[in-house]
DNA sequence: TAGATTGTTAATCGATTAACAATC
DNA sequence: TAGATTGTTAATCGATTAACAATC
């Protein structure tokens, strides 16, 4: 039933994941379907909003009934691309890197984390779940041995782009970025940038005043 | 000469830590004075919404001079409320929390990790770059006895809106949520989210097609 | 003064909401 | 069929961009 796919908004994007979440705690819960009105109180969003959202990658509803919540779950895990497996890793094995490393929650979104690289001699060869650190020297063998598709960086901002530029040589398309500066990358390479200090910084400016 | 302050729309918010960041940077480099211009450039953002922006809080500009960096960006410091100290809880002292705890980063903005908490017995007693990880049962009298701005949320999704709900009832009135579901809080509290796995679903999203 | 650049108003663009015919 | 709810078009709202008078 799906019909044309049309221009994304950035607005859409951002909400995309979000609505995922929702329909995989409902599918959970053992709820069957769903109208796009019980979905917006749940979510506080309006029933509107959310039709126009999905109309964006085509109908998955039908008129009388509403969503079918696994359909609809399958339909927007495969928008996001979290049907496949997707091969990680991370430059930079300091406390975030490790953490990201360590965090199984990916591993259940087909997020697998291939291994760590550092320059750091006391962490090179050590192992966090079983996954290497390896000497940042061995990046470009090992991104050309292993098929990787996604580099999160979490160096320190002075060597981000540097990095970046090294993985981008080497075929990488997806980065995501824990460094506190914008990075340039060509146009098929995509960033994601998540800015911790930018989300403190938001959270303090809220608590503030305005 | 800054005006009144107007309403500060949430995009404009979303780029004020970016403006600050720059105007760091910037300021570290030795230059003096910035025009809409030349900084819209650095930004890739367009003159025009900059001024817009930084008009939301009243006018720090001189017209054909344009902007005195050290001046704006102390005006921004303010603004985000990063000029005083932040007391924090991390609460979970799992990869991520300890990760948080340990990240010096935010400490020279302000933000001061004063204690870990958790239910696990062996990281109870133990600590982290100097500080403690209690025993989330200690919750209550420690945000009694000392003061606490902000809890970073680090449990696991179950029990996010619990412990929530109990540093809410003890006077904590900034939630840094990196647990992956909303939580809600009454309308004083502000909760800013650090969805990880949003954040790798959008990137994976991109890279798929749209 | 002349040149530069702001602060601010007006125009445009895009995103959200409302409304309703189509249809299950 | 009658009731419910979608998909989609139109109306509204808000955010971005353009333009320019004010002024340093």
């Amino acid at each position: 039933m799906a019909k044309q796919k049309n221009y994304v908004s950035e607005a859409v994007m951002r909400r995309i994941p979000r609505y995922y979440r929702y329909l995989t705690d409902i599918e959970k819960a053992g709820t069957e379907r769903i109208s796009s009105r019980e979905l917006s109180q749940r979510m506080r969003l309006t029933a509107s909003q959310i039709r126009q959202d999905f109309n964006c990658f085509g109908g998955f509803g039908q008129q009388g009934y509403g969503y079918n919540v696994s359909e609809l779950r399958q339909e927007l895990q495969k928008i996001l691309g979290v049907n496949t497996d997707h091969h990680v890793i991370v430059i930079g094995a300091g406390n975030l890197g490790q953490a990201l490393a360590n965090y199984t929650g990916f591993k259940k979104d087909g997020f697998l984390v291939n291994g760590l690289f550092d320059i750091n001699p006391r962490l090179i060869g050590i192992s966090i779940r079983g996954i290497n650190i390896y000497d940042l020297d061995d990046l470009e063998r090992f991104t050309d041995q292993n098929p990787i598709q996604i580099a999160a960086i979490c160096t320190p901002k002075e060597k981000a782009q540097e990095v970046t530029n090294r993985v981008v040589r080497n075929g990488i398309k997806g980065i995501w970025n824990f460094a506190a500066v914008d990075i340039n990358v060509p146009q098929d390479v995509v960033v994601e940038n998540v800015h911790l200090s930018d989300s403190l910084y938001t959270l303090s400016f809220r608590m503030n005043d305005y």
